[in-house]
DNA sequence: TGTACATCAGTGAACGCGCGTTCACTGATGTAC
DNA sequence: TGTACATCAGTGAACGCGCGTTCACTGATGTAC
């Protein structure tokens, strides 16, 4: 019997809470700056959230799905590793500065503990969409077209570079050139996977 | 006309700050806390540090002193290139591993929003270690024994993959064995940035 | 060597502010008959 | 179709707690002569 405003509502304080964080970062981040910056009512909040922290939780999945979708698109065009790693590190750099404020919600969230009460939740929607990575690389490895690494290696070796790459374009200083690590990093990644 | 306990209060305190921040997480992490852990006073705390952003920001400088220490004496004592990526691969791992809170400290801390009003004293900090590896760099780039890439991106691809193992391994979810990661990493990093 | 004095170091009670949360309530929506 | 009712959605005043910070003060240390 629920009703379909309910949906929008949601929508609207995640994107305000969204909004805040991209403006005053962790330290602005609170329950008051969220309801002044998005139409939503205090009571609204925790009548669809529960608490504040199931409200970041909520943004944290939102906003990492959004990320997820784009890379595993990208990567379900691509057919040889060498394509999919590329495809893969242009995905994640193309979403990282076409949707800062998600890109940089994501890496601050990281051990930010508004998440610690919703660690399992978020654990498993990892496992899942890190699962599909792995399905991918699958079939690569057994033909021999990767080094038989363990899939935590590889994933670090390839998503590595990519999100340290991130992570310096999103922490305003600016010294690394987002087009440049386009253009090498796939080469070099399959370079430090490929096998022989 | 200092006077000397005044180190060993300053000590006192950091070390206190690191312990609760590793026991309560960025939640626990307040003033309260760390003058009820570490037999500081409140107004000691504030005469040494002016304020709690401050003492966070010394906490930060001190253990990112610790981790680029440990890497550039392993990074001393290497001739070529792949012996370097070598050293700096183990010496990071061994830090994380031997240094657990301090690594989880610098980790958790890129976007507190504690470290905002001292951004500038941390920046200048890091652009004096990194140019410590630049250099380091610099002559084997130059006798073509590594590919000419620009700094930023080639710290990407060394520091990147370690970070993440790194990382992994810090967030209780300890799907990545390190000691796998030190054994294959390094040559597979330096795979990556060898010519041709 | 001894004494006076300036400065550094350390103490803890007190303060105000803003945080997350609760709650009693009204309004909107969908369902049952 | 119309009406009664249950549930969902939304509201905002109020609360208590603990946060970072201040401040008047005492004690310790080093310097000057």
């Amino acid at each position: 019997m629920k009703q379909r405003r309910g949906a929008a509502t949601v929508d609207r304080a995640l994107t305000a809470a969204l909004r805040v964080f991209a403006e005053s970062g962790q330290q602005g981040f609170t329950v008051t700056a969220v309801t002044e910056a998005g139409g939503v009512s205090l009571g609204s909040l925790y009548h669809h959230f529960g608490s504040f922290d199931g409200l970041a939780a909520h943004l944290y999945l939102r906003c990492l799905g959004q990320l997820c979708d784009s890379m595993l698109d990208a990567l379900s065009h691509a057919r040889t590793p060498r394509t999919g790693i590329r495809a893969l590190v242009h995905a994640y750099l193309r979403f990282t500065v076409e949707h800062r404020d998600v890109a940089l919600f994501l890496h601050a969230s990281a051990y930010s503990g508004h998440l610690a009460a919703h660690a399992e939740e978020i654990r498993a929607f990892k496992a899942e969409r890190y699962g599909a990575v792995a399905a991918w690389l699958g079939p690569h490895i057994e033909a021999g077209r990767i080094e038989p690494l363990s899939t935590p290696v590889l994933e670090v070796l390839v998503m590595g570079p990519v999100e340290e790459a991130a992570r310096r374009w999103l922490s305003s200083t600016y010294d690394l050139d987002l087009d440049e690590a386009a253009r090498v990093l796939p080469d070099r990644i399959w370079r430090s996977v490929r096998p022989d």
